[in-house]
DNA sequence: TCTGTCAAGTCCCGTTCGGGACTATAATGC
DNA sequence: GCATTATAGTCCCGAACGGGACTTGACAGA
């Protein structure tokens, strides 16, 4: 591997700014996520053509069917327009299906369809393994941490935002 | 708060989706990610016309200066014409600095300039303080053993990546 | 029942993004 | 020395993004 005319590889360069980075494990958050998600989405665009957005609506479907457009973004802090549009895109595809509230002409209760559920469970393998080869990186006492501090983090974000 | 009509608060689904979630740890750790890093782009971008990619590469260089583009983007996982793009709009407002390396043509230093160091350390000063006021919703020890797991984690992602 | 306000979702439009082609320079092999 | 390959960076262009205006429907108060 080809070095900088610093003579110092950039893996010594990345951990030095991981352990004095000013921002402490928000940094290290942001590096994992990204290290996850782009590779991820990109081989879903190709392989499943479903965006990132797309994909969020289907996961935050297959925990609790018949949400609104705006419960997802209240979950997922994705912009309304986003998740509209996304939405709107599944349908086309017939993945989900929005059932119109009768009381109330605005709302519409969006849920997975056959063909979507398939696809999910189709998807959602691959996104396990890919989640799994990085936290296998860690042994199961750190696995299980991480697990747990994280859920209280933002569960306390949640709590948080709902103010 | 208006209420779904599931009668479910948000917070619960939310909630319920962290906790069952098929990819654990990774969910969390995106939604905190998305939860940080939104809000504080939407604020730099206002407040001082920096985007996300030119803040990236301010924190880096803050730490290793003298870094070539492609090394920045090794370290970030951006895409090049990205970085080539936020280094240009940098260099214009200032900020940075290019100086070509005499022994090869086609490389270009870049380092921060006075005022890039001045607009960096009062722009981290709001990172840090947002960061930290996330990172204070946990314990102490739970913040000790985060910081610890990330870093043991971005370490090994590194590491994996190199090859 | 009219009027003002709010809420869910869509539309418009300028910005950002990123894959991939391209340019320019350096290194390598014969 | 010349052809080939590799590397750093930029350019092009279509796609995705997101702020904010707008539309439609619900509802509260007088």
């Amino acid at each position: 591997m080809k070095q900088s005319s610093t003579v110092e590889p950039i893996s010594d360069a990345q951990k030095y700014v991981l352990e004095t980075n000013r921002i402490g494990a928000i940094w290290q958050i942001c590096f994992i996520a990204n290290n996850f998600v782009f590779p991820v989405n990109a081989f879903f665009g190709k392989e499943y053509d479903i965006s990132r957005v797309e994909f969020v609506i289907l996961f935050v479907l297959s925990h609790r069917d018949g949400l609104m457009a705006w419960e997802i973004c209240r979950m997922t802090n994705l912009p309304k327009n986003n998740v509209s549009r996304g939405a709107n895109k599944l349908e086309q595809k017939g993945h989900i299906r929005r059932t119109g509230d009768p009381k109330d002409a605005r709302r519409a209760l969006l849920s997975l369809t056959e063909t979507g559920w398939a696809l999910f469970d189709e998807m959602i393998e691959h996104y396990m393994d890919r989640a799994q080869s990085i936290l296998n990186l860690l042994d199961a006492d750190d696995q299980r941490a991480l697990d747990r501090i994280t859920i209280k983090l933002s569960n306390a974000l949640v709590a948080k935002n709902q103010d």
